[in-house]
DNA sequence: TTTCGACTTTTTTAGTCAGAAAGTCAAAAA
DNA sequence: TTTTTGACTTTCTGACTAAAAAAGTCGAAA
């Protein structure tokens, strides 16, 4: 409880998920030992004990840690002085840079996602909820305005969210299957989802002269 | 090789199939013995071996033919005499029934994905190709007609087939969490499909008068 | 308050083995 | 000639064990 309070120990905190982190994302929660975790910030695996209680806490608060930078990096977006479609086009693009730098959260997604719910499911939901918030702002926003064609912003926010999960649970599995040029693969997929962004923002279909 | 040629042996192919969707479907594969099968058919084990050479073929079998029974069926629909774009939602739609008539083809989808996908990789690799095609014609004929506001029929297509794949995926996967309400659930996302389609076809964004 | 070494407990791993299921084949039946 | 079968061999699986590794505890010390 008080060592929540003290500067030196959340400095500590973050020293240590800093260290899982990094082997979480290279050899996987299993092949990871306290030992191993302990060693590469030089203190002796009781010493971790007495900031987390167990392995499990370890990995949640990696993961829990992650995704708040996902969800600050949006906030970002939200906070811009532009429409609300360019703010949809935004998120939907900044998923690759997430994809590409919290790993633990991409391999979450994917081969592990089975073996981990139990463990970081209710992570997971309430991420979920995160998102639909940050999507519903984006939506109300945009309707209001009188930018977006919408009528529903929560079943609308919600679609939009489970497309991009499961756009990311659909790349995470693929990205598994080779361990081949990652960087072509980067391409890619921006170029697809700068394609996805388009057609959700003005359709696939030719615009008619709108009668109303 | 000759065998492929008689009639009475098709009709066994086909029981056998009939037998083994049917186990595979309900206890999955591991839990499906070459005994079962052959006892449901009244036949004995070593017949089935006169038919198929491994379980593993069987299955694979049993997984050709529900995707063969899906492509038809989206077939169907392309044959229609309707704009590109109604064709487009019509597909997305017919989803639904896909997931909910074609178990092992479901199932595929989510928990068994990782285990599986030495086996049927290919199969997997071979539909995808399939689903491609459809879609490339749909955004083909929609451009040729000028219905379509589209500059890549192949990137727009295999887009699709990838926001199709994943909305699969992780639905499949949100399906086996919760063995509760699944009728509520099918008219949930029958009606997020609905949404699906709209957006797709007139975007999100209210439409300006266009200048060109 | 923080660290650690010595300790106990739990989980993984490697190996064995018997029973079940897969797979083969020559002979019989249709 | 096509289809089926029972007896056969081979392969796979699950239950068990012992040993090793890792998780987790605790009192003492810095």
């Amino acid at each position: 409880m008080s060592l929540e309070h003290t500067k030196i120990s959340e400095e500590k905190h973050q020293l240590i998920l800093d260290a899982a982190q990094k082997r979480f994302a290279h050899f996987g929660i299993s092949k990871t030992s306290m030992e191993d975790i302990a060693a590469d910030i030089g203190l002796s695996k009781s010493s971790l004990y007495y900031y987390f209680t167990t392995k499990e806490d370890i990995f949640k608060a990696v993961i829990a840690r992650e995704q708040e930078i996902f969800i600050a990096r949006m906030e970002e977006i939200l906070k811009k002085n532009i429409p609300a479609g360019e703010k949809l086009e935004q998120y939907i693009l900044n998923q690759l840079s997430f994809l590409n730098e919290l790993t633990n959260l991409r391999v979450i997604n994917s081969r592990a996602y089975d073996e981990l719910r139990p463990m970081i499911g209710d992570l997971f939901k309430n991420f979920s909820h995160e998102e639909l918030r940050l999507m519903r702002h984006i939506m109300e926003e945009g309707k209001s305005r009188g930018e977006l064609a919408i009528e529903s912003t929560e079943k609308n926010a919600e679609l939009l969210v489970h497309l991009l999960q499961g756009f990311r649970i659909r790349y995470s599995k693929h990205a598994l299957d080779r361990f081949s040029d990652m960087q072509a693969e980067y391409h890619r997929l921006e170029s697809e989802l700068q394609l996805f962004a388009r057609i959700i923002c003005h359709g696939i279909n030719k615009k008619e002269k709108t009668l109303s």
